[in-house]
DNA sequence: GTCCATCTGTGCGAATTCTCACAACGAGAT
DNA sequence: ATCTCGTTGTGAGAATTCGCACAGATGGAC
């Protein structure tokens, strides 16, 4: 049995189609159906149903998939043992972070990384959803709350505040009944800074919902209603203005996570590090 | 990382060597090196010493190594489970047993099996050595003692005693005190059956000692001396005549053997039913 | 309806990979 | 000493595999 085609199988059994196990491994999708059909061939036995549009696994192809399902994880498994194997500091790392933290608190101090380290080479991924270490699809992760799963080893390396902000202008001639918000969208509604964005706002109206803060921030400039905006992001624009209100201020703690195969790797601690000094 | 690299690499770190490994895997034993020099330069990572005369893990190597292999039991399970999976009677199917099991009990019965089901093609090994039914070297196993393996299913289908045979010209003209003796090389000192010869002979010589039970069988008829068969052996050859001692006979077990996974498989069901059968 | 995005299937040329044959070398047996 | 067996290394040709470009088809948005 050629385990690369096992491997292209599993990749299809997760992600449903071709195509995205296709995005999955790298490669081409036509390169995932030929293997999966050399699988098919090479064990004998039907795993897949070719539908018009689509591949449906087939009983046996789900079992298949369920038993051969640890070897993706063992093969993480060995990859971060390489990561962590690797004595020097050089070479690829990944880092995952909001995006906000990344281009802000991040992105701006990485030349001195580089410095520190020329061997380095830094992949800095500014995603809201949460990358998986497990996965290995990134190194290290910023996080704003601890992360529950298993295997991850979390520092609490920094704390921010929420504050609202809106243009000079719309604060001098806006009074605050009148207020209009902008805010995430539904998604976020769990998020304490929603929350706490949502009951002050109270009654008044939300004009806009975007997912991105950029965009959130990007509108209040323009005076189209408040937004609750980290203070690092808004103390440092000219175009916002702080509108204190009274009561608790919300705020995020940010977390450092790390996968424990990779807690001693050298480069990640290195990283690590520095990232701690980023957000001191 | 390449699924089919980590393989070879897999089975060089178990195997010791380029060509052990190339046999196990069934290629070349260039591939092989190819493959582990590929898998060394995606990781950038070193994971054997290349010396002149075999290849040794780094330690790293060892490490990743360790990491990976429940990749290998894992493939194992799967190739399990797809034969468990094959609902017909038909394919290939794998039998072991010990050479003199195989040769007159099994082997002149196939012949009934394959009328039974036409579609199934057997591949009976007849090796002392004990195939690893965990890594699917074989299907179904005849031992002649309950295995302590995890994960495997024993039955106990059959008995047969041992008796001590030579040819009919030499019991006639050989007092025993004068017996001379066949016996198994002291690989196998502990089983029963050289026990028990062994205190039968005591002080008298032995002639020959080998591995094979047919080569043993084959000097007992030339007169050389006696040696310890099985009963189903000795007693259908007129060449041999038994010479009945005192005592407790000595006997083994006859136990057939499945991995827990391929108990329910049809074609395996229908095999074990006739070798069970075949030893009524 | 039309457009657009997404998914799978096909044919072909290019790149890669494998096997084969041969070589060199050392260990152990005779 | 010689022979045989098992090991790794090298080079070349053959076989395989892959990616690309394009096609067809479907569902959703407008």
């Amino acid at each position: 049995m050629d385990w690369t085609d096992l491997q292209h199988f599993l990749a299809l059994a997760r992600e449903g189609t071709l195509s995205a196990a296709a995005r999955n491994l790298n490669v081409d999708h036509v390169t995932v159906a030929r293997r999966v059909a050399a699988l098919e061939a090479s064990l004998s036995l039907k795993l897949v149903d070719r539908r018009p549009r689509s591949y449906e696994l087939t009983e046996d192809g789900k079992r298949i998939a369920k038993i051969g399902d640890p070897m993706t994880e063992t093969a993480f498994a060995v990859e971060r043992a390489v990561q962590a194997s690797k004595s020097g500091i050089g070479g690829e790392i990944t880092i995952s972070a909001p995006p906000s933290l990344a281009n802000v608190l991040i992105a701006p101090k990485l030349i001195r990384l580089r410095h520190l380290h020329p061997g380095i080479r830094i992949k800095l991924i500014g995603e809201k959803r949460t990358a998986s270490l497990n996965r290995r699809e990134a190194d290290l992760a910023l996080r704003l709350s601890r992360p529950t799963e298993p295997g991850l080893i979390a520092r609490k390396i920094g704390y921010f505040e929420f504050a609202l902000y809106g243009s000079p202008d719309y604060l001098k001639t806006t009074p605050p009944h009148a207020f209009a918000f902008v805010a995430y969208d539904s998604s976020m509604d769990d998020a304490p800074q929603q929350r706490w964005l949502m009951r002050f706002a109270a009654s008044r109206e939300i004009v806009l919902r975007t997912n991105d803060l950029e965009n959130q921030a990007a509108a209040a400039r323009t005076g189209i209603g408040l937004a609750a905006l980290p203070k690092f992001l808004g103390e440092a624009d000219p175009q916002l203005q702080r509108h204190d209100i009274g009561g608790r201020p919300v705020g995020r703690e940010v977390w450092l996570v790390v996968h424990r195969d990779l807690r001693r790797a050298p480069m990640v601690r290195a990283v690590a590090g520095f990232i701690e000094t980023c957000l001191a």
